[in-house]
DNA sequence: TATGAATGAGACTTCATTCAT
DNA sequence: AATGAATGAAGTCTCATTCAT
């Protein structure tokens, strides 16, 4: 029966990765010592290790994290029942997210993420899990929109979910280096591709009208 | 007064550059010492620093070189009378890059150059300075389409240039990762969300024609 | 006015001991972490520092203890009218005790106890005061042998001492290194070798009768 | 081809064993640091790890450098023509080096390499090695001065073996903790239990004459 | 120019001990 | 008395860079 309470402990835990998010965020990966997450959680240097047992946990910790809100943004797009509603209503949390400040800070971790899956099979695993999960769920969206006729049977489920996370993947990049873009533009861009391309006829008349 | 030849300074630089990315590209920038580029490249320790500063330097020497390539690609498709041949070479081209199996080290290398360019300047600017000219590039031709009428005038050229980049570097990342992808279908993907998109009617019929 | 009893506190305090025993056997005195002796004995990390200070002082502990053993034999041969048979009784005692089983983790720590003992003044004390008093107590039977006409006169009762004690210590050490060894033939050697130097040829006599 | 000399290499390497010798003698070997042995060297702390992988190298340098001597002891009572002779010529060198004030720091060190060698399997081995090579060098003398009817045929040669090492191994112990102890007469003790224990009637008359 | 041995600051991690509960 | 989370000093080892040869 552990003294804290399992809530305070998590809690703890939260703090030293919420610390190294920023850290990592600013400094990267291998610049950001031990000492640097100490210092931003306001911990010790003992109990950073009463919560992982190396500097390299909390690396992978913190890309596991990431997989909650994409786990939720595919239940949601899921659970939609009609498909190229579900499609669209995830390009556009997905668009959302882009843009919200409070996530500069992840962005930036996970493209660095991106560079370590490389050569950290830990982080490999962690990152095409997320990865793996949003776009089997696009791809899922995608065969269900051929069953309904409403998305082009000659569409390749699994390129056109790669492809649109491809996109989504190099946006975030681009943001992340500071780009001043016109990100509306981006997203009108991209909803023009993506009906213009998956859409039947049918469904394209239809959303015009 | 340098006592060997320039041509023998630049062969030993390369060389040193080649070693270089062979390591990156296996163990990241962070994880490779001075002395694995030293075993790798078959110098000595000290030699290295007679060609490099620092080995940050190497780091940004390596970025700045992959700039060459783009360079040329640009050049090529600016060349184009018709700008919309001019796109489609320039999406052929770097579609085509994407499975060359000879790259493969330079795109792993070029991945950890985007999170770099996150926290260090100097990579910074040299990875922006080479997506800016390609982005440049490409808006360019979108513009000189634009004004012989073949692509819609309602694209934001900019825009549209970040969006098409923005795919492949999605695509380079997930085959970095080792995917096992059809990239044949994503080009068809591609090229099709460039045409249906970026084209107006009139070439498009042509095309079909 | 202490809550528990003087039984139970000292009932602990062996627990803790025990457990050190094994571990110090086991890993040695530096390797061995408080945390080690705490999973070991099944308290917690603070109930050690109730009954110990501090680690060396469980170090210390455990050597002290190892007196009660030698003081018991000592008195047993002491107690004998003959010193003769004293001293026989004595070596058989040490040689049983050789080959106790249950005897090996506290052998193990003894062994380490020695080279501590190099280092530590406290660890000096203790390990140089149970030495000393076998010592003494084998120096006095040789003593009043000589003086009952049953031990050589120009035998020097110290060294005589130190030397049968030498003889111990390297046995310990050889088996505690897992040796295999003819314990037997050693034993038999030994005697051999106290009747012929120390004992008068009068008294060897006797014994071969 | 290395710059520096293999010479100087093994000089420097030597003033490491050097130094650890001291630190080790002083404070065992795990309350030095190497820290400690790089003051003690004068070396630097990078230079420590240019010639021994890790702290434990350098501890089992040092308990390999132990057998050279004894190597050299063991050919030298081999070559020996008589087994006896062979035999005393052993316990004399041995028991001269036992009074070698320059020795001191090795056989406190030594005695540490006993009990390390209770818990890391290449100090055992080290040390075993040096320990085994002497007893079958003693055991070799007793078998060949049996067949030679210098010795006992009763005698087990290595149970004899063992038991005359047991006795200087207790003796080292006993110096090491700073016993005023009377050498010369244990000395003679060791010798006459020799004599009265191993050699034949027909030898101790001869040797009385 | 070229070599590779040497440097030393600093990284990660451990662990004896303390202390709030 | 008892718990176990927290502390922070200290230890081992690495590695970018320098420098004598």
């Amino acid at each position: 029966m552990p003294k804290i309470t399992e809530t305070k402990r998590e809690e703890r835990r939260q703090q030293i990765l919420d610390a190294a998010l920023r850290c990592f965020s600013r400094d990267g990966f291998h610049a950001t010592t031990t000492a640097d997450i100490v210092r931003e959680s306001g911990l010790s240097q003992g109990a950073l290790y009463l919560y992982f047992a190396t500097k390299d946990d909390i690396v992978v910790a913190l890309a596991d994290d990431r997989h909650q809100g994409e786990v939720f943004l595919n239940a949601l797009a899921k659970s939609e029942q009609d498909p190229v509603q579900g499609l669209l209503l995830l390009i556009e949390l997905y668009g959302r997210g882009l843009t919200d400040q409070r996530r500069i800070e992840m962005r930036r971790v996970g493209i660095q993420g991106w560079a370590e899956a490389l050569r950290n099979p830990r982080i490999h695993d962690s990152v095409l899990q997320g990865f793996s999960s949003v776009r089997a769920a696009i791809a899922e969206l995608i065969r269900r929109g051929q069953a309904t006729g409403q998305i082009r049977p000659d569409v390749e489920p699994d390129a056109a979910a790669r492809t649109m996370i491809a996109v989504f993947q190099g946006l975030v990049l681009q943001l992340a280096w500071g780009e001043d873009m016109d990100l509306a533009a981006c997203g009108t861009l991209i909803r023009g591709m993506i009906r213009n391309t998956l859409f039947t006829d049918a469904v394209r008349a239809a959303e015009s009208a």
